[in-house]
DNA sequence: AACAGTATTGCAAACGTTTTCATAAAATCA
DNA sequence: TGATTTTATGAAAACGTTTGCAATACTGTT
């Protein structure tokens, strides 16, 4: 019953049709109950028989909002913020909001670009992923009027709304974690942490924490890896072969870990006896994995699920915009890839 | 310099700022090099000052495009679409377009529904995957004349077009992979097939090869799984223990087999010498597993990064929309988790 | 100096909605 | 029955852009 050549139907269309005000058509989408049942009857059959698909852009010219919500995401890569993102859109899309979704592969200049766009787009709200933004991020930010947060970090000086966790209490229980068992010969495998505030306060942390237990890391035990774990696995394979002391890695997260892990089995070590391997994040799949992995645990769901219920809590009542910022507690899940040290 | 008490900088307010016209402002936007380039500076200046951000849905409402693409997948979780998600992101986003995601969750009811949204923000073309979908959903995207493919899939008599893999022909490749390494005591472990053409066509065509090969297997060999880990481990865990004569499993996914090999590691299987396990989809991470998983690769990075350029094309072209279908091949990359088997 | 041609700009209409206001019809009440 | 309230509807203005057309200001040519 659809109209094949539905060449342009607008409201117009659809009142002609049912023989209506344009303005009736608009009231039986926004306020049926204003209108008389038979005409929104009426209405409605002519709505199904032009196939008339209300258009989002005409009516948030009138002040109204979007709808839609914008999520910045470094990667969609691996599962490393998959269940941030999938929680967020649930928890938006429930509330009926469209998410409008954008990556910047680690890349702060390319962030600004992406924010731009979303910006031009009228999000209603913007959550990005963690801290360090270019200067021209805050300041955009800022001048626009639109709900922000900075999710998986949380800091207690930010200078926008956050939800997250504290990154350098990860690092310090993973690094506690394998301190406690006896370690004392750990490796680091972390990624840049240049533009990166989550890598960078886990490491400070790790590094706080060795150093307080009276441990120094020769330098060529601190190796770097991207968040991928084909680099990561190369990387420590070379790691291990070439320093065999080693007993303990802490990895800046799970699909770092997830690498190691791979290296190391792939070597022979038998895990935990010969090496211990701690991830940061404890994404889907982790606690799956055989042996299952230790790692620390960042409730993504949580995070996200709560963004997004901020978000639109902050549109709902068009607040003054009161910076708000809450700290989910982190975990250690000390799994079957972390075991007591051998003394070597 | 930007105005923080921004309220509503629109383009009257640059125009003001300029001393020029709001047409001027728009031109300097859309074709600078239609304006004096003294009057450029000045406005650009403006622009800046003001801190202004041009408003799409008014541009849109002029029939202009909104520079939007939509992309429904049935989930974000783990790494099932994340190759996919990414590279069709990266591809349209260099190209102009910003993402509207939304996911249903591998449900066809809520897929229609997202849908109408997407098409309420007026997408400039819409991504689905597969070719399972609701008659809604296809009369719908029928009557609204926006470009649309259907990623992952491939089927020659599609009502869409479509580029993607053969599903049948990666069962076959998974099934006759096993086959070939002489094992006849298969079970197999797939999602629901209802609503989902691609679990369906690969589980059909192992079926079918093991039927060709004159094995029968039994019903309890057979088991289900969302697409899970945990889920995964869990059910296989309950079928490897109560069936130790299975030789080999077939996956229905790389996340169903890295739940199998979790489980069958746990029993203390040796892989693969006790059994033999296949996936499909070669997901990032699969061959990088310990031991690498084997798999039936679905080039998802190709099939993303096409579909954004087939929608992208139609865009530009404004074409009459014939129907495309393109054909990703599939390959099977025998690793580490298949061996021979071994006689019981 | 008059003219034609070109470059630059502004005016105003248009896009598809929502919403205020006014009006007409129906229902209620005395 | 007439007055009053309630309900249902339409006309038109408004939102923030883009763009066709007209107007003006330059340029160069004779």
């Amino acid at each position: 019953m659809m109209k094949k050549q539905s060449y342009k139907v607008d409201i117009l269309s659809v009142a002609k049709v049912a023989g209506v005000s344009a303005a009736t058509v608009s009231r039986v989408m926004n306020h049926p109950e204003l209108v008389n049942p038979t005409t929104l009857k009426k209405v409605e059959r002519a709505i199904r028989k032009t196939g008339y698909v209300r258009n989002r852009a005409a009516q948030m010219i009138h002040g109204r909002r979007s709808a839609t919500l914008g999520l910045v995401v470094p990667t969609v890569n691996y599962s490393i913020f998959a269940e941030l993102v999938q929680s967020f859109n649930d928890t938006v899309a429930d509330l009926g909001f469209t998410l409008v979704l954008a990556t910047h592969g680690y890349d702060l200049t390319a962030e600004y670009k992406v924010l731009r766009k979303l910006l031009e787009h009228r999000v209603d709200g913007i959550a990005l992923v963690g801290l360090d933004h270019s200067d021209d991020t805050y300041r955009l930010l800022a001048s626009q009027d639109v709900p922000v947060v900075a999710a998986w970090s949380y800091s207690r000086s930010s200078r926008i709304s956050c939800i997250g966790s504290d990154n350098r209490e990860a690092g310090r229980l993973a690094a506690d974690h394998l301190l406690a068992l006896g370690h004392r010969r750990i490796g680091l495998v972390f990624p840049p942490t240049h533009e990166n505030d989550r890598a960078r306060g886990r490491l400070e942390a790790v590094e706080l924490a060795l150093h307080g237990a009276g441990i120094e890391i020769p330098d060529a035990w601190r190796v770097r890896s991207p968040y991928s774990v084909a680099h990561a696995k190369s990387v420590c394979h070379d790691l291990l072969r070439a320093h065999e002391g080693i007993t303990g890695l802490i990895c800046g997260n799970d699909i770092i870990a997830q690498g190691a892990l791979s290296s190391a089995m792939q070597l022979g070590l038998r895990i935990p006896q010969d090496l211990s391997i701690v991830g940061i994040g404890d994404f889907a799949g982790s606690a799956d994995m055989y042996p299952a992995l230790s790692t620390v645990q960042i409730p993504a769901q949580q995070i996200g699920m709560q963004a997004g219920e901020y978000l639109v809590a902050c549109i709902a009542h068009s607040d003054p915009q009161e910076i708000v910022r809450q700290k989910i507690k982190v975990d250690l899940k000390p799994r079957a890839t972390t075991g007591p040290a051998v003394s070597g």
